[in-house]
DNA sequence: GTTCTAGAAC
DNA sequence: GTTCTAGAAC
């Protein structure tokens, strides 16, 4: 099976336990969200697309193009679908966010403009892009959320409200304005530092997020030790039999 | 999309 | 000499 038509494959399914746990991570009646299987992010990156159905037939899927050259209303219902969904999973993500790290980085969650598998998919990833698989030059300006080749899922929302020929001209996606982008310089999302290569672009990022993580770690000493101190000063409250004190407000 | 690799860049 | 990129092949 080619690596450019896995995914159509996978959406055409409706019997969805042939889908292996390593790939499907949620589904709902409407879209399946899978593991990217080289993610660009250091801890998530998915994949939500669309499910074939009757409805919504595979030639009007294969892309961002294509759903937005069918019936516009239909495209809409498509991608607000797509919307909704995609909201859980972002709230599953900062759940593990919590749970794992303590603290909660930005989601990017959008299409690429000149997608390169077959069958409309939106990428929700964590905005730590420094995974193993990032390697490229193309691979990191196609998740920059201000180059421009990453469309972003509410910019692509509101196309739907603007003028018609707005519409119309955002809806052409051509690739001779989007495929140059891939080969701008490599500038870091957060600061704009540029970069000559990879490697030190990836380095500078990972040291901007374990930077944040860090924040997290000293908060949460902090707060440790103030706990330690409350519970001294209420021993000590104790033994002099004092009346208890009004309580503290909350940092 | 990835892998492979020649040759550019340092 | 080593690191890194970018184009060809798949």
């Amino acid at each position: 099976m080619s690596a450019l038509t896995v995914l159509r494959r996978y959406a055409a399914k409706t019997d969805l336990s042939t889908i292996p746990d390593s790939v499907l991570f949620t589904h709902t009646d409407t879209s399946l969200t899978l593991f990217d299987l080289f993610p660009k992010s250091n801890t998530f990156h998915f994949l939500m697309m669309p499910r074939i159905t009757p409805s919504l037939p595979e030639e009007h899927t294969r892309d961002l193009r294509t759903l937005l050259k069918w019936d516009k209303e239909k495209a809409r219902k498509v991608i607000e679908g797509l919307a909704r969904d995609a909201r859980s999973v972002q709230d599953m993500i900062k759940e593990e966010m919590k749970k794992r790290f303590g603290f909660e980085w930005p989601i990017f969650t959008g299409f690429h403009a000149v997608p390169s598998m077959e069958h409309l998919h939106l990428h929700i990833i964590a905005s730590d892009l420094f995974s193993d698989r990032m390697k490229h030059k193309k691979h990191y300006n196609s998740f920059h959320p201000k180059r421009g080749f990453f469309l972003h899922l509410e910019d692509v929302l509101s196309w739907f409200d603007a003028t018609p020929s707005y519409y119309k001209t955002m809806a052409k996606l051509p690739k001779s304005q989007y495929e140059p982008l891939l080969k701008e310089d490599l500038i870091c999302w957060r600061c704009n530092e540029s970069f000559k290569t990879i490697p030190k672009l990836k380095e500078h990022l990972r040291a901007e997020w374990e930077k944040d993580a860090a924040k997290v770690k000293v908060k949460e000493l902090k707060r440790q030790r103030e706990d330690e101190e409350y519970v001294d000063i209420d021993k000590r409250s104790v033994k002099r039999s004092t009346p208890a004190a009004p309580e503290e407000p909350t940092p």
